[in-house]
DNA sequence: AACCAACTTACGGTTTCCCGTAATGATGCG
DNA sequence: CGCATCATTACGGGAAACCGTAAGTTGGTT
């Protein structure tokens, strides 16, 4: 099992728990932060003193609060981490269920695992460890099901460019400016209006206020 | 302290770290379950019993599964609950952070207490235990914020049911005929467009569309 | 270079929305 | 009743969005 394990996560029960499955699991007790600027700090200081951990936990998101913090979230803690420690193991723990943000972990950010904070997360838990512990990767299988009911549009930068403009308040007809000015490539007028034309039928949808919601309630925005 | 406390939180390891929180707190070792079903019937067979439950801790939305439910989420079992036993005190502990949300809890549903799972609410779980303990109401710290940098704009039914049709998809031209077959007021096209450019001036937007966005993150649709 | 296919953009007519103004209706008070 | 005030509705010009079609671009193939 794993001697030397680091716990990013800012929400107390959370971490508590995490603490628990992992004494359970037979884990030396782990260190545990609440903000991912301490988590760096920490593997830093440990690669320094020729103890490295063997493994990450680390939640997606961290709320902010009166404690400014240069790292964002779970994604750049991921990164700066392998920048000190390329052989870090990394397992995340978090809410986030959308498949393509999960996806660029594994591909981008090179993770071990990721368990969704869910149902059965803390068995799921014990085998992602085992999983990793074993040089394997894993996926709690909360999420394939997701991924095949998800039947739905394929939202590409260019839509959210083009839904978040929206949002802000841009006019329809401006857009093409702002896409120009970011590089996006399709930037013309009647591209925009294509785009959001092949969103709304995809969904059945006729105005875009149904659209916003929709892209609200799955958390695209 | 409470003598009898029941969870209902499906995420395993909330469900661990909220049992480890109330065992710190000296209360008797609580009971605890997955499921909203299962909730009510514990309830119930307390009452039956004449051992009632002195607490009920329990999430806002539940996880479907294979396993189906009656009960929906928290803000059901809670209803369910209190038909059953109405001096059960309820204490919500969720992710929401929505306002509007909250607010109907409080108001509609009589809830004695919300802590949002956030940075500290290990901590706030605690003095919410307390404070219903003491008779009090108490609403986690992190929510307050909220509400007051919150100088919004206060929804009438009119306001809810226009932005409402809109999400519906309904064509902003087409809305009188709605309000006038479910008998709101003011159901001119000219009302209509008052109302919205009203909410979008207090609320600083230029469109629909922002207004919608707004509307999804405060939670009143 | 010539060609094709797919993607992107431009253009116009129509509908819807936006917005200011005016007319209508309801309510309260002397 | 007459009048004032406020809310609601009707109207019309102009802007934006919608939608189909045509023109232009790009990239790959022969």
């Amino acid at each position: 099992m794993f001697k030397r394990i680091i716990i990013a996560e800012d929400q107390e029960t959370q971490n508590i728990s995490l603490q628990k499955t992992l004494a359970e699991l037979g884990a030396e007790k782990p260190d545990y932060v609440y903000y991912c600027d301490d988590a760096l700090t920490w593997i830093k200081n440990a690669v320094k003193a020729e103890r490295p951990y063997d493994l990450l936990i680390t939640d997606l998101y961290f709320e902010e609060d009166h404690n400014p913090q240069k790292i964002d979230g779970g994604a750049e803690l991921i990164k700066a981490a392998k920048e000190v420690q390329p052989n870090l193991k990394t397992l995340v723990f978090s809410g986030e269920n959308r498949p393509a943000v999960i996806d660029m972990l594994f591909k981008e950010m090179l993770i071990d695992g990721y368990v969704r904070k869910a149902r059965h997360d803390g068995q799921y838990l014990r085998l992602a460890i085992s999983a990793i512990h074993n040089h394997k990767k894993y996926l709690s299988p909360d999420l394939k099901q997701v991924r095949k009911e998800n039947n739905s549009h394929d939202f590409t930068d260019l839509d959210i460019a083009i839904i978040s403009q929206l949002v802000d308040g841009m006019p329809q007809k401006n857009i093409p400016y702002y896409l120009q000015e970011n590089n996006i490539k399709p930037s013309g007028l009647s591209s925009i209006e294509k785009r959001l034309n092949l969103m709304k039928e995809v969904l059945g949808f006729s105005k875009n206020e149904q659209l916003i919601a929709y892209c609200k309630d799955i958390g695209i925005i």
